[in-house]
DNA sequence: CCGATTTCAGGATCACTGATATCT
DNA sequence: CAGATATCAGTGGTCCTGAAATCG
């Protein structure tokens, strides 16, 4: 069992980041796929549900979500009648976009999903290292819309 | 300067680590492309230099790169004069890639080049506090060819 | 025949650019 | 007019599957 990663590639912080966020992008999306659903459907419904309803621009600020994406992912949410999009009569550039009773049931079940995932990802760790690293991950990217 | 993301994305340790993955490859990535390259085509010169000449498929194990995806790194590294592909005449299945002196000299550049994104992307961490965040990623991702 | 290696074709998600039509 | 919004088309990197040709 040796281990074949040259040493250069092993201490580079850059790369350990990596393979960790892909391992956990794999769970979280294995997990969410149970449900039909990505993390973007996860992201604008979490939205959704906090600030109540919202123009598409504000969900792409929200979520962090490019404002090209938005769309796509809007689209798949109503398809599946988990949010409505109607126009704003004030503003009629905007759609406003609102979660449905169908979307909360399916953010609730999300929720346990995503629960599950992330005690996966982060088994290795105890809780008091869990908490740590999510206090240096979030000073990596503060000022980032962390 | 009110945080618009929602409690529940803010919390999530998946996201997070998505965030600072994406940051720091950003910030690797536009490094290395000072000096045309990317992250694999470091990977496959600092494996080649530490491990000497080895197969593709080596290769793909050492750095994780896939093995379809290999060959196109290994073109555009010959096409630059860093590396050389010539048949294994023991087996005839295989091709030996070799590290040329140009690949060498390349090698050096990228590491300067990647040791300042390093420090650029840490810049927030205190050292013990980049040890610590190596030492949990690396628990995070143990026993996945970290 | 089985297995390994290289190679190619392609899918899916994601980050990102740019253009357009519409509206304030 | 400038600026914002929604939408669409498309690029490129990465991860991944599948299949073919060659060879041990």
């Amino acid at each position: 069992m040796i281990d074949e990663t040259p040493e250069r590639l092993r201490s580079l912080h850059s790369r350990l980041l990596g393979l960790a966020a892909m391992h956990s992008d794999r769970v979280v999306n294995e997990a969410l796929a149970g449900a039909g659903a990505r993390k973007w459907h996860y992201a604008v419904l979490a939205t959704l549900a906090e600030f109540g309803a919202a123009s598409q621009a504000q969900l792409s600020d929200r979520t962090g979500i490019y404002r090209s994406d938005i769309v796509a992912v809007v689209n798949e949410l109503a398809a599946a009648g988990q949010v409505e999009r109607s126009p704003n009569p004030g503003d009629r550039r905007q759609n406003i976009i609102t979660i449905t009773t169908t979307g909360r049931r399916q953010l609730s079940r999300l929720d346990r999903l995503l629960r599950a995932a992330q005690d996966e990802v982060l088994e290795p760790l105890t809780r008091p290292e869990r908490d740590e690293l999510g206090r240096l991950l979030r000073k990596l990217v503060s000022g980032r819309s962390a």
